[in-house]
DNA sequence: CGAAACGTTGATAAGTTTCAACCATCGTGG
DNA sequence: CCACGATGGTTGAAACTTATCAACGTTTCG
């Protein structure tokens, strides 16, 4: 089984596309597929670590993950950092930047990464041509948004113990849903430091909290990857209940 | 001036439509116009309080906020609330559950609300006819999610004197973009509890927090309205600094 | 007038952060 | 080969922020 990880390069042509086959996304026409390869500009490999897009920049790209872990992150003037969302295989990311003008957050890398980037003001051109297209890009903007809401409602209600729980089965989960997730675990490239930056908690509380877990039987980290021991507790713990999931488009 | 608070109608007809005329939004061609028109199903009157959207519904509507304040909300099984985002007029809601099936979140009235409701399934006929309509759309699911992200980068990083004075001064920023604000103040329908819930703070803290702000000097809530006495300082504290405004799509 | 909703305040309890160490692992260069 | 620094993880104690509890005040409205 391929995993698509840090070193799978994304292909030239989109017919080649391995993620397009995998059957969490929606198949999509021939003319489709057409308009998405017209749109794109270039495969780009990037080295784990590096900053993709900073914030307030101009001119950002469009892209979408093709393989590994990046994340998106607003700081303050201070040095604090929030980060917004994990961006996994099959992530849109850049929208905001095609509207809005400046970056409104930054991206960056936690793995090797390929990426697939998309032309300049392509956009505009791919809802004239294909209108169904368009509102695909709408549905992932939405689904976006939806994650943040996710991590509001955990950043803003839930406890230490319950933001934990939730963060490492929302991954789990998101893994799972792209074919990702063999036998209970999956690669897991976060710090703690990342963790406890995606979840308003110090570094120390983070840890603590992840120790205890992981004393409960709930889970494991090792050798890079995370191991749930018990979903289902986690899932009590968080008090986090999942809905079906959908096809989702990919660009 | 007309300042479109809780008794003002949404005309039948989009020609009508007096907050288009607002120099916050873009202007559409007479053919997109009447497109919009096409995808109107109704207007509606909600009086304060209403649940338009519960969580997990089936089937909810999509609709634009005409006049009045509601706001989108996620609960956890024991119920607690976190309030994701506040809307305004000229914010389009319900895209994710278009996408989604059910509601992922719920959306309840402040104050009595115009609503200008779509049909079912409107939307794809939209994106076919005038794709320009559908990259608004996308830009305003953006939107959307750059406040959301804002919200959490609040509720994660900073403190409740910080989140407080960012609450206030983000909603002064956007009643004034679209032109609602008076001599440095606006209509103001939230209770402590809604701010609290917003923030991810107790309600007696959230009390204790605005009355501090209040004896600085800051702002002062009185007879329904807000006011900000030194937005400056406010904005110091919240350290929050906004990149300047643009033109909205409404659709 | 009384009830209900919202706001205010002080005291106490709990959760989380901060500080200060120390340990383990890993890659690099002398 | 080992020493070294750098990065990430672990732990305990003290300080601080925020939550909880309990009460009371104010306003509104039937």
């Amino acid at each position: 089984m391929t995993t698509l990880q840090a070193k799978v390069e994304c292909p030239p042509n989109c017919k080649a596309c391995e993620l397009r086959d995998r059957p969490a996304f929606v198949r999509v026409s021939d003319a489709a597929l057409e308009a998405i390869q017209h749109a794109r500009s270039h495969a780009l490999q990037v080295p784990a670590g590096s900053t993709l897009i900073y914030e307030g920049q101009r001119n950002a790209q469009l892209f979408t993950v093709y393989s590994g872990w990046a994340f998106r992150y607003k700081t303050l003037p201070d040095g604090r950092r929030q980060i917004l969302n994990f961006l996994l295989p099959g992530d849109l990311t850049g929208l905001q930047q095609v509207f809005g003008g400046d970056a409104a957050c930054g991206v960056e890398l936690l793995t090797d990464c390929a990426l697939c980037v998309f032309k300049d003001n392509s956009l505009m051109q791919l809802y004239s041509v294909q209108p169904r297209l368009g509102y695909d890009v709408t549905w992932l903007a939405a689904r976006e948004g939806q994650h943040v809401d996710d991590n509001l409602l955990t950043a803003g209600q839930r406890n230490a113990l319950e933001r934990v729980a939730m963060l490492l089965l929302h991954l789990y989960r998101r893994m799972d849903r792209i074919g990702q997730a063999e036998s209970g675990s999956i690669v897991f490239p976060l710090t703690q430091q990342h963790i406890a930056d995606s979840l308003g908690l110090s570094l120390v509380h983070t840890n603590k909290t992840l120790r205890r877990l992981a004393q409960m039987g709930l889970h494991k980290v090792q050798a890079g990857r995370l191991h749930l021991l018990n979903p289902r507790a986690l899932s009590s713990v968080a008090e986090y209940y999942d809905t079906p999931p959908r096809l989702l488009p990919l660009l």
